[in-house]
DNA sequence: TGCATAGTTAATCATGTACTTAAGTGTATC
DNA sequence: GATACACTTAAGTACATGATTAACTATGCA
């Protein structure tokens, strides 16, 4: 079962991890298999396999097993809803301040530092 | 001392968890006194200022307190840093599907479903 | 001066996270 | 069929996280 959305708390936990971003970037130049994804980390196995289920499941990773290698790859839309939610907050911070600066420019120039309107 | 880049760790860490969030959507909407972050959230002050110490460790927020009441602001520059790692791994997957797609394009059809150039 | 307001610190506690090692399950290859 | 390969599961451990309550420190105002 997967989650295609990506709740943010997931995608966000799941993305804190320096390991967990290693294996990320990697995936972002193409798939890769639980052992490729595993060379570049200074860990065992099973705990790059631990860090597999935390990113599938956010749905930033899916994979799919044939044979007996486990192909992993990424799930941009899980990657989307986080730049959105990032960007709609800092872009809204931005234009306020915009707002802001049209406010105090209409404002006779005296002690506003800092004040809001 | 204040982290204005935001090392990646700290920043997602930062935004994994809801109520820390509420407090950056909020933030969003303009400045706010620790108690304002406080008030649309169901647990003790003392929390809400470990997680604001958290959102300020990450470079997220910053805050100065004058007279008794502290204010607290976003610093878009660390979202733009979550932004800018988020995108450059979607956007690098993105487009070598595109590039995957334009050769499998020029190959013979078949069997290739599944198959990396 | 006295008392409420706004925030802060410290100590504590229950979970959650990131590993580990040891042992087990299918697949391929000889 | 035997043996190696590529995971997979289970169990255990050290440390981090998110909350609590109690007690404390200014600041502002009547």
């Amino acid at each position: 079962m997967i989650n295609y959305a990506g709740s943010l708390d997931l995608v966000f936990q799941a993305l804190a991890d320096p390991s967990r971003r290693v294996m990320v970037e990697r995936l972002s130049r193409g798939p890769a298999s639980v052992s490729e994804l595993a060379r570049p980390l200074a860990m065992s196995l099973p705990a790059v396999l631990q860090h597999l289920h935390v990113l599938e499941a956010s749905g930033i990773v899916t994979s799919e097993k044939v044979g007996r290698v486990r192909t992993c790859r990424i799930e941009p839309a899980a990657l989307r809803t986080v730049e959105q939610w990032v960007s709609e907050r800092r872009s809204s911070w931005e234009h306020r301040l915009d707002r802001l600066g049209d406010y105090l420019a209409e404002q006779p120039d005296e002690a506003n530092y800092g004040r809001e309107p």
